[in-house]
DNA sequence: TTATAAAGTAAGTGAACACTTACTTTATCA
DNA sequence: TGATAAAGTAAGTGTTCACTTACTTTATAA
């Protein structure tokens, strides 16, 4: 029983189908063909929504960029607070949480920056820069009030994400995955936990509403956690 | 003036011109056409030294794993010696300043993972894996001499990898490199400077020989550098 | 109930692909 | 010096690609 859609409903089912193949094969490993197949419609049909393969593609970039709020995300685990230890990890734990669940996405990703410059790049600040901005503000917060060592936010802010997405794509990419397993929890908690630790400031100050002042408790503890971290940031 | 080569450098010659272009365009994307017009030969001659594409590709990725030992250049930091901060920016200078020499490489490393699970495992074996396989050896001693926290060392060998790899990859092939350029000594120092510092044991101990006892000056610094990490490793 | 516009398709087209065949040129050494 | 083996090529082959043409089906509403 064949269904017929309408022409909109039609299109999102195409974009959706083709969205899943590029991941898996990249844009020249893809075809029309294919597609059209797996979204059960004649190739002519295809080619009468999209131009050109090429604009499919571009479309199909154009319309994740602008529908997912990536940035929402890391803002609102900010804005909700918490100690430093806390935010870090939850940053990490929702980069590989979300991650292993849209591994298509990634791939998309990475396939784009690969195969197009043009395209990766507005593709990149959408799904990647923001991540870091964002979180390069926060570090760039927290340095004012004394409790992160006075380093280059964004590299740092780079770094942190590097070390998390480094895992995911070891993992998911080069099949690591196969031959070791990784709880998730435990890999953001020790990254967070790392990269904290390596950024905070022997004397940490109280953080809220740049009132802080120095404490004498500050310094770094050594083995076991390290859930001592700053202070709740401001709304 | 046709130049008339031998077998094995003509041989050669193709799996250098195809390495080019393989890491531009990846696998799918480039045409045996092009391989032999860049090699200056005809697309004949390239099918009798390589019975396929495939083949052709397998070949390139084998004769990449075999030919560079990258192993080498980490363990020679490691056995180097000198203080943590010495060898970690060491080794990120190493991989940042190398890794912008081959960018070839790398895109074909990464083109590979994307495109082939079988092929990808063993090129990432030969030119990833073992870089960090090589650094958790060395966390681990690190732990044991009581410097480092108890970490899992493969996952923080990642972490410290995955800064150094993210941030190159961002630079080059996100093409943040136009917008923004980095020092690569200071991006080497800065990173290994909160990986290390995030790695501290906040009780370090002499380190060779496992003869280290405990001494009372440990605490880790704050603000400013850290080039007082623990001491020389054995030879 | 029938006109119509839009959803949908069968069957192509030329171009580009990986790969082959059948041939020519040239270095070398008996 | 000429036989030979190997380097090299012109001109294909069948197949698959992105994309088109000319047609059929069906929901809707006057």
């Amino acid at each position: 029983m064949p269904v017929r859609l309408s022409s909109i409903d039609r299109r999102r089912q195409i974009l959706r189908t083709a969205s899943g193949i590029f991941a898996r094969r990249g844009y020249r490993g893809t075809t029309t063909r294919e597609i059209a197949e797996r979204a059960g419609i004649n190739e002519a049909l295809l080619f009468r929504h999209f131009p050109s393969k090429a604009k499919l593609y571009w479309t199909l970039i154009e319309e994740l960029c602008s529908a997912r709020g990536r940035r929402q995300n890391i803002t609102k685990i900010i804005e909700a607070g918490g100690t430093d230890l806390e935010i870090f990890t939850a940053i990490a734990r929702e980069m590989l949480v979300r991650n292993a669940r849209d591994t298509e996405l990634t791939r998309l990703l990475w396939f784009t920056a690969l195969e197009s410059h043009t395209l990766s790049q507005r593709f990149f600040r959408t799904f990647i820069a923001v991540y870091y901005e964002e979180l390069a503000a926060y570090i760039r917060r927290r340095v004012r009030d004394g409790a992160f060592r006075n380093v280059d936010p964004l590299l740092s802010a780079r770094g942190f994400l590097g070390m998390v997405v480094y895992h995911f794509l070891v993992q998911e990419l080069f099949g690591a995955r196969k031959f070791q397993k990784f709880d998730p929890e435990r890999v953001a908690a020790t990254l967070a936990g790392i990269w904290l630790n390596g950024m905070r400031s022997g004397v940490p100050q109280v953080a809220a509403n740049g009132a802080g002042h120095a404490n004498s408790n500050g310094r770094n503890g050594h083995n076991g956690n390290h859930a001592r971290a700053g202070k709740k940031i401001q709304q």
